[in-house]
RNA sequence: GGGGGCGUGGCGGAAUGGUAGACGCAGGGGACUCAAAAUCCCCCGGCCGCAAGGCUAUGCCGGUUCGAGUCCGGCCGCCCCUACCA
């Protein structure tokens, strides 16, 4: 709907909804956006990049936010003479697809592919200025395909592991996941609680690179603070010691315990050793003692799951095994399996020194484990135990007397001389587990033969294809129970074997996309000349929730496709942005029901409150928290309903005008309207002004240079804004703008057509279709479109103003403002300013102590 | 527990150490209209004052400075991340 039936003079009423789409086409039809995989170099190259969406069949508001932000950004950009890449592309692969196919009986990928054509519909209903021949889905066997040569690659290169490893398993969605997709013991996607399996899996060695992606995040400086420490935390680097503990009797094969510390100081206040319930020295004290077996089935049952509810409580079991302490000749300390301590950090192992760990303490004190004070404060004063700070060793023989950092590497010294451990830096970081037990996905090229072992899959017999006739009836991975697409010869000996049956985490398909968007057809998974040219990406902007998974295995991939040559760079994201939240109130009936925004309707009550009421029957509404959007609580709006009510130029006016975009922004019903009534505004402005508009021109010098000081004051003030991500207050300057070109009216004479050139101009990035529309009135015999004009330049002339007005202090505080000539000397000024009838009030015929002068803004007068 | 961030009108927010509250939203008043919508004009932190103007005010307390929303120290509150990481 437009709102031409209410309108007073049609003529004056911007038809937005026959604009956007005519623009739309004109810049389809003149290619404007489209860009070559090997830029000429004639302009500075600028690559705009937002998270790519997963297809899940309809954009929302957070998509409409990612994407207006980006979409302005390359809009400057290209106005401001660079050659933008700005492409979109699919994250296709994943579980909701699947999940279709079992509940509807849809094949995935058609699935996938009808809600791609969906959500690009829609996409290209917003304007965005994307270069559209750059699109594909990671489900296209073109992008698969590439992804799994560039496996073999990794494979070659060292990066890939298969290895037996302790796995996070989800019962519901039937997979393994990544520790990254585990949070609080639960399935990021499926919130079931997460089982421990053993199991064989693929895995990337993100861990080679651990030193290299802590350090060089001292590069990133155009990342937000927050998202490079949240990563550094991920990483997690630790200095410590490796210390190994001899059996007093071996267990088995094994004779000694390698314990990991980062208090090598505290190695004399030692009273136990514990190991994780997944150690192997648990396994072998379960073999022999069915207590303790009994102990570990228990650990395990909590799990990681229930692990944050029994925090508090630290449980053990005695194994009956002694270890020697490396330093105390003759002395040992039993072996006790606990289940505070974690097999994935360090060695799986600890050395338990009570009185300087808080975990130590509780244990030792519950079990009745001896407890030794080893570090007093410098100070000397008495402390508590446990004593978890730096200070002085005491109790502790050859370390007596030491600061703890001179404590720590005497300890470590002592510990290689006599061949019982080294200093050793740790790294949290785990390596990327990436087999998914699942069908939509890529399919991890490898063969498994009984005479060969694990073979890849040749190059030449790539890509590994999808079967198409999969049955969702059962459970598991349907790639599994296919009935043939397993089955196939080894390339290596011919003999029968057996496919991989696992595909890709789907974190693997979006680790390499921007590489691929600069040659998405090349025949390889890069083309150099293309990834030279255009990476890094110079501005990425997309949600924090990416910070540390998506974010970090994509700087792990560019480093492993640096190693494997297809690209020449270690960091793919030279700028990232990071947005917030598009929120909305909620609504409840009077039944406790969620109420979707468009259900309800509001009343003023006298105070100025507003009431809500459901729109049926007027029963009353509770309005509850402004919160982000979810279907769960419908506090949504559906971007095809603003946009087809408003119009796409609106819903950008209005998301970019709310606020700063890294912070949460709360859509509201009156903020859009405002929104449109400004662009109805900005169209009359130029529409009412037309007839007495002189043509294209510079203008006179001289003549409304008033308005030319706004006109160049907002020129100045919107660049600025733009290039600090502050669109919320480039919205404002342009309001102020189009105040001032209303103030003037017809007095504003020939510089109105330059003011309402640079409005339509200025504002082309945020509302290109409107700009567009204005462009077309003021220069009806231009060819060229906004989208092709270069950005204005401000004047500096007109920059400065001929008088200034200075705020007059005494002792600091304001009593009065006076007008002085731009160029008036200091003596003049203060003269002036102490004159002012205000400011003689307040000095009150004391002597001036201090004059000071801060020029084109303050006097401050000390008396 | 650890780390980070943020506190400015009714609301979103603006402000290189220099006139706090730009701009918008909401609200109030008025014009136009038979009426409404749309549009246009005015007001809009608090207190005092007829006014001129004064006082007060950026979570609280202190400091640096001619001058502090901004810098420093301490507290209070909220938000986010992370968490038996040895």
């Amino acid at each position: 709907m437009s709102d031409a039936t209410t309108a007073t003079r049609p003529e004056t009423r911007y038809d937005f909804a026959a604009a956007e789409p005519r623009w739309q086409e004109e810049w389809n039809r003149r290619g404007c956006f489209a860009v070559p995989d090997v830029p000429d170099g004639s302009k500075p190259k600028y690559y705009v990049l937002e998270m790519f969406p997963y297809p899940s069949g309809k954009i929302h508001m957070g998509h409409v936010r990612n994407y207006t932000l980006g979409d302005v950004v390359a809009r400057y950009k290209r106005a401001r003479g660079h050659q933008v890449m700005h492409p979109m592309g699919w994250d296709a692969f994943g579980l909701p697809a699947e999940n279709a196919a079992r509940e509807r009986g849809i094949h995935p990928g058609q699935w996938t592919y009808d809600n791609i054509a969906n959500m690009r519909a829609e996409l290209k209903r917003m304007g965005l200025s994307l270069d559209w021949s750059r699109e594909f889905a990671t489900c296209d066997v073109e992008y698969y395909g590439k992804q799994q040569a560039l496996f073999l690659d990794f494979w070659k290169a060292g990066l890939v592991e298969r290895k037996e490893s302790w796995v996070n398993w989800d019962p519901v969605d039937g997979t393994v996941l990544a520790n990254e997709q585990v949070i609080d013991g639960r399935g990021w996607r499926s919130g079931a609680l997460v089982e421990k399996k053993q199991l064989s899996q693929w895995f990337f060695s993100i861990t080679k690179f651990a030193p290299e992606l802590l350090e060089a995040l001292g590069s990133l400086d155009r990342w937000p603070e927050r998202v490079k420490l949240m990563q550094a935390n991920w990483i997690g680097r630790s200095e410590g010691a490796r210390v190994r503990f001899r059996l007093a009797e071996p267990v088995g094969e094994t004779s000694e315990v390698e314990v990991f510390t980062t208090r090598p100081d505290t190695l004399f206040g030692m009273s136990f050793l514990a190991v994780a319930a997944e150690h192997p020295l648990a396994a072998a004290a379960a073999a022999a003692n069915p207590t303790a077996a009994e102990f570990i089935a228990e650990c395990r049952r909590m799990g990681t799951s229930e692990a944050a509810i029994e925090q508090a409580e630290k449980r053990g079991f005695d194994t009956g095994f002694r270890v020697a302490h490396p330093f105390l000749e003759g002395v040992t300390f039993p072996v006790w399996i606990a289940n505070f301590v974690l097999m994935e950090y360090g060695t799986g192992a600890i050395f338990g020194c009570p009185g300087h760990d808080e975990r130590d303490f509780d244990f030792a004190t519950k079990y009745g484990l001896g407890i030794t004070p080893v570090v007093r404060p410098a100070s000397g004063a008495e402390v508590a135990l446990p004593f978890t700070d730096e200070g002085v060793a005491v109790n502790s023989g050859f370390l007596d007397g030491l600061p703890t950092a001179e404590a720590k590497r005497g300890a470590i010294d002592r510990l290689e001389a006599i061949g019982a451990g080294t200093g050793v830096v740790n790294w949290r970081l785990r390596d990327w587990g990436v087999s998914r037990q699942r069908y939509w996905g890529c399919p991890i090229p490898v063969i498994h033969c009984e005479a060969c072992g694990v073979v890849p899959v040749p190059a030449e017999q790539l890509p590994v294809t999808l079967p198409d006739d999969v049955d969702f009836s059962r459970p598991g991975n349907p790639l599994d129970h296919h009935p043939s697409w397993k089955h196939v010869d080894c390339p290596a000996c011919g003999k029968p074997a057996r496919r991989e049956t696992d595909t890709f985490d789907t974190f693997v398909d979006s680790s390499w996309y921007f590489a691929r968007f600069c040659s998405p057809r090349a025949a390889e998974p890069t083309t150099r000349a293309a990834v030279d040219a255009w990476l890094p990406v110079d501005q990425y902007i997309g949600g924090i929730e990416h910070a540390i998974l998506h974010l970090l295995y994509s700087r792990f991939f560019t480093r492993g496709m640096r190693e494997t040559g297809h690209v020449a760079l270690a960091e793919p994201f030279a700028g990232l942005f990071t947005q917030g939240m598009v929120t909305h109130e909620s609504y409840r009936s009077a039944e406790g029901r969620w109420l979707y925004p468009e259900e309800v309707e509001f009343t003023a009550t006298n105070d100025g409150a507003r009431l809500a009421h459901l729109k049926t029957d007027r029963s009353p509404v509770t309005i509850g928290r402004v919160e982000a959007m979810s279907k769960s609580k419908r506090n949504t709006v559906d971007p095809g309903a603003i946009i087809g009510r408003y119009g796409a130029d609106t819903a950008r006016w209005f998301i970019l005008s709310d606020n700063p975009p890294e912070r949460d922004m709360e859509w509201t019903e009156s903020g859009v309207a405002g929104a449109y009534r400004f662009t109805q505004r900005l169209y009359r402005l130029v529409a009412t002004a037309l007839p007495e508009l002189p043509p294209p021109g510079a203008p006179q010098d001289g003549q409304g240079r008033k308005l030319r000081q706004a006109t160049h004051r907002t020129i100045a003030g919107v660049t600025e804004a733009l290039e600090e991500f502050g669109f919320n207050v480039a919205v404002a300057r342009i309001h102020e703008f189009a105040n001032a070109i209303t103030e003037a009216g017809e007095a504003g004479g020939p510089a109105r057509r330059e003011a309402l050139e640079a409005l339509a101009r200025l504002a082309s990035p945020m509302m290109p279709h409107l700009a567009e529309e204005l462009w077309s009135l003021l220069r009806p015999g231009e060819d060229e479109l906004v989208a092709n004009f270069p950005w204005p330049e401000a004047d500096p002339a007109l920059l400065k103003a001929e008088t200034l007005t200075l705020a007059v202090q005494v002792l600091g505080k304001l009593r009065g403002t006076i007008e002085v000539p731009a160029d008036a000397d200091e003596a003049t000024i203060f003269a002036q300013a102490e004159a002012e009838e205000n400011v003689q009030r307040s000095i009150a015929g004391r002597p001036i102590r201090k004059r000071i002068h801060v020029p084109g803004r303050v006097v401050n007068f000390v008396v």
